[in-house]
DNA sequence: TCAAAAGTGTTGTTCATACACCCATGG
DNA sequence: CCATGGGTGTATGAACAACACTTTTGA
C-alpha cells in the first residue's frame, strides 16, 4: 500500500518524478527475500515442545533452526503468488505432513523479523508464524521431513544457540502464547479433541511453566462450561486411578473478552 | 531464515561456499516489494484520530491512505540496508517531522499484510507499524508533508473507503491499542507529558469508545500511583472550573502484568 | 448562587489464590 | 486399607462497576 507514487504523486515535472519512475519500475530497487518461518508447538509428556530442524548447509551448518521457506511470489500482473498464510500452511505440510484445515491446527502470524545481517548471505525479511499442534498428531513429523533431521525439543532444555535469530523468534512465540493463554481459546489447540480437566491443566502448566491449584483450575474450567466454551463429551478417560470425564471445545462459543 | 541452501544444502567444501553464495545471489526467484506502513494515532479534542494522506497518483487516486514507503534494502554483502524499525522511524519523520527518540513517540510493529493483489501493480508485502503521538506534537504534521494532503481523521468518522487494504490495517491497529490499553502503559503515550486524571480518562474513553465512571477511574489511577507507575508532578492544570493536580508517567515503574 | 468538574464513600459482584476436605478406584 | 488423583467447599483479598454524595472553583 505504501506506494511510491502516492507521495510524489502529481506527475508534474519535478525532480521527484525520477524516483517515481524508479519506484514504479520495480526492478530498479533492490528487493529483499521474504520467507516464512514456523514455530510449531506441541505438548508431549506435559512438556511444551518446539519443532526444530538441523541445518544441513551453510550458514549455521549443523545448528538447529526453525523450519521455514520462501514465499512464492508470482512474476507478473496475473500471478502475484501465494499469501503469507498460504506459505505458512504449505511449509507446515512440507515439514510435518500436517494439514491445517484437516487437523484443525491453529496458525497465527507472530512477528516479522527483518534486521539487516540476520542472514549473512543476503537481506532476508522473515514473517514468523506459530502453530499449535495437538499431541496426537505429533508423530506425523517423522514422515514429512526430507532427509533433514527434525526433532521436538523441550523449551526448557533449549539453549541459546539456534541458527540466525531464531532464539529470538522462538522466545517471542513463547511470550505470545503465554500471554494469550488466559484470554483466548488457544489452550484447546494443544490438547486432544476430547480432554479431561487435568489434561487441560497440564497444558496450562506446560505453557506457563508453573503449577495451578487443581481445585481452582477446576472452578475456572466450570466457568468455561457455563459460558458455553466447553461441553461434556461422551466417554471417559482411563487414568492411573479414578476415571475422569471428558469434555470438548465448542467451536461457536465465544471466549470471554475475545471480541476479535 | 529459512534458507534455500539449508534443505538442499549438501555443499561440501568451504571453498565452494563463496561461489555458491554468489551463484545464489543471482535472482532466480522473483522477490516481492516490501514496504512499511504507518498507522499514526493521536487524540485531539478527546477524539481518537489517525493520520491519513490523500493519494495523488494511481492506483486509488484521490483516495485516503495510511502513510508508508519502501524499506531500503542494500545491494550487497556489506550493506543490507535499514531495519524495519528504522524504516518506520524514517517514514514517521518524513511524513510528520516527528522524531521517535526526541519526542518519545511509541512505535510498535502491528502486523504484516501480504495478500496477493492488494496492490494491483505488483506483489507488495507491507509490514505495518503503529505510532502513538502526544497531542502537543500533532501540529508538526503540516510542516512535514510535501505537497500531498495530510489530515487527522477521527476513527469514528472514517468510512470503509481507504485505499488498498488500509481499512483492514487501521482496523487491526485500533483493535490492538484497545486490547493493550488495559494492561500496558500505552495510554500515557497519548497524553501530554504531565496530565490530569481527567485527561488520562479522556484518552481511555477516546480509545475504547465508551465512558468510564470518573470515580472508579480515579481509583484505578490511584492504584497506578501506589504501584509507582505514575507520580505527582509540580504545577496545576487550569480547567473550566476547579484546577486539577498534574501527574507524570514514571518510566521505570513496571506496569502490573507487563512482564514482556 | 449555580453549574460543572474534582474528589470521596458505599455496596455488590466477580474472580484469583490458598488451603482444607471428601470420594472413588487400583494396587 | 491406603495412596493417588478426581472432585467439592470455604475464606480472603483485589479489582471492577454502579451510584450517591461532598467539595471546590469560575462565571
Amino acid at each position: 500500500m505504501p506506494d511510491p507514487t502516492g507521495k510524489l504523486g502529481h506527475d508534474s515535472g519535478h525532480a521527484e518524478e525520477a524516483s517515481f519512475l524508479q519506484a514504479y519500475r520495480s526492478q530498479e530497487y533492490p528487493k529483499p527475500s521474504v520467507t516464512v518461518d514456523l514455530v510449531i508447538f506441541t505438548v508431549i509428556d506435559s512438556d511444551l515442545k518446539v519443532l526444530l530442524i538441523k541445518r544441513g548447509g551453510h550458514p549455521y551448518k549443523d545448528c538447529w533452526a526453525v523450519p521455514g521457506g520462501f514465499v512464492k511470489v508470482g512474476d507478473g500482473y496475473d500471478d502475484q503468488g501465494e499469501s503469507l498464510e498460504e506459505a505458512a500452511e504449505r511449509e507446515l505440510v512440507e515439514e510435518t505432513g500436517i494439514e491445517v484445515t484437516k487437523h484443525e491446527v491453529y496458525l497465527e502470524q507472530l512477528y516479522t523479523f527483518g534486521k539487516p545481517g540476520r542472514d549473512p548471505r543476503m537481506r532476508v525479511i522473515s514473517v514468523a508464524y506459530y502453530a499449535l499442534v495437538r499431541p496426537g498428531l505429533a508423530h506425523v513429523v517423522q514422515a514429512g521431513t526430507d532427509a533433514s533431521e527434525a526433532e521436538w525439543v523441550s523449551v526448557n532444555e533449549m539453549g541459546e544457540n539456534l541458527a540466525f535469530d531464531h532464539d529470538n523468534v522462538v522466545g517471542t512465540a513463547i511470550q505470545r502464547i503465554r500471554g494469550k493463554l488466559d484470554y483466548s481459546p488457544i489452550g484447546f489447540q494443544l490438547v486432544p479433541k476430547t480432554f479431561t480437566v487435568a489434561e487441560l491443566r497440564a497444558v496450562y502448566e506446560a505453557v506457563q511453566g508453573r503449577n495451578y491449584d487443581p481445585g481452582n483450575f477446576r472452578r475456572r474450567f466450570k466457568r468455561m462450561q457455563t459460558d458455553g466454551i466447553i461441553e461434556p463429551a461422551p466417554g471417559k478417560r482411563q487414568t492411573l486411578t479414578k476415571p475422569a470425564k471428558v469434555y470438548r471445545f465448542v467451536m461457536g462459543g465465544r471466549f470471554p473478552g475475545s471480541s476479535a
